[in-house]
DNA sequence: GTCGATCCGTACGGTAGCGCACCAACCACG
DNA sequence: CGTGGTTGGTGCGCTACCGTACGGATCGAC
């Protein structure tokens, strides 16, 4: 049986041990290895997942296949949030950006206790208002912010999911993430590399 | 008492009746003329608004004061919709971007009914997820689209809501919305009425 | 009609970022 | 230890958009 003080995930630890105790017996841990899907665009959604570390991103795409990170979460937050709003599928991409590990376990299940624990809901309900926020910073920096700032916000964004100073990413990466020209980001990182705020070295920052 | 066959809010017009019948005691009709006020950013939301006419911007703001739009809605949503997710505030302002009139009723009111209902709350939870994605893809654009697309689509959309081929809005509002600058906005409409999408007079398109 | 305020058209120099392309450094693998 | 694929650095011409600014058009109030 899973020990709640033994979990990195910040939703399942600060549950109730009650609200927990109905989750834990669904729970299966499992490795998430970069590139590892968690969610199909507009395909029902069978698992939800908690991370215990990594990082995910969540990707919009559009109509000509551009993509850009909607946002992203790891430790602090779960996969497939959709579903506690009554919608079996979500419009966009969920991979793993940074490798790590989590908790899978099936919609089914986890509707089940949602529906029985009022508490547990409205936890992760808070959580949805969180992301939700996230986005709308995302909209904000996007359309607003210059390169360098909004790759400082994923750096930062980046290091409080993983509690790491240092984490494998190419530029090639960061610049679908951000929707601009990957040897945009190069400038953008020898910016911030100038300014002595982070060091990259090939495939790490 | 209020009939629901008048109501012109799509989210109250799809109710089940029962659940239509514990929120109408407390609906209050109200004009919301331009400019209007829905939501101050990080205040307590004591009030949940229904709009019938006209169109609402959500518009986050940046530390440095530079606004952009994140969202909008009319008669086919609601306002303050975090309060479903357990918080009493938001981020964000909201304010009336074209006036009309709408349903106000208290935040206290308005949780009562969503516990008394289950399929109330259902509803009211997917119309969060269709505003997520909204934001989500407001994010999008903002970081992948030239600003004459990014017109279109916020036209399309006030259309949408309205149900009018015609608005009043300045291109020094619309330019706040987008993010750009003024004059950028005179040359997209421009470019758009050249291709007889639009036609623009003073202060209206 | 006159005045002030708002709104829109236009212009100009400056710059961030693009698309593209090429090469060097580096790595994994045989 | 060579070879092929990945990653990062750099350059060039180009476009979208910016900041700023000015002047004309339109409107409401008196």
């Amino acid at each position: 049986m899973l020990d709640q003080a033994t979990v990195s995930n910040r939703l399942l630890s600060y549950l109730s041990p009650a609200d927990f105790a109905l989750l834990a017996p669904s729970l299966e841990l499992i490795d998430l290895d970069r590139d590892y899907v968690l969610v199909i665009p507009n395909r029902p959604i069978e698992h939800v997942f908690f991370i215990e570390s990594g990082m995910v991103s969540v990707v919009a795409e559009k109509a000509d296949g551009r993509c850009i990170e909607v946002g992203v979460y790891g430790r602090d937050g779960m996969g497939a949030t959709t579903v506690l709003l009554g919608s079996d599928r979500s419009p966009h991409h969920q991979y793993m950006q940074i490798g790590g590990t989590g908790f899978k376990l099936t919609t089914a299940d986890f509707l089940k206790a949602v529906d029985q624990s009022a508490s547990l809901r409205t936890m992760m309900l808070r959580y949805v208002h969180v992301f939700m926020t996230q986005t709308a910073q995302s909209a904000l920096v996007n359309g607003s912010s210059i390169i360098e700032e909004r790759l400082a916000r994923w750096v930062l964004m980046c290091q409080d999911r993983l509690e790491s100073m240092e984490f494998p990413i190419t530029h090639d990466f960061l610049s679908m993430m951000l929707g601009v020209r990957r040897s945009s980001v190069t400038d953008a990182i020898h910016l911030l590399e100038g300014d002595a705020l982070i060091k990259a070295t090939r495939g790490n920052i």
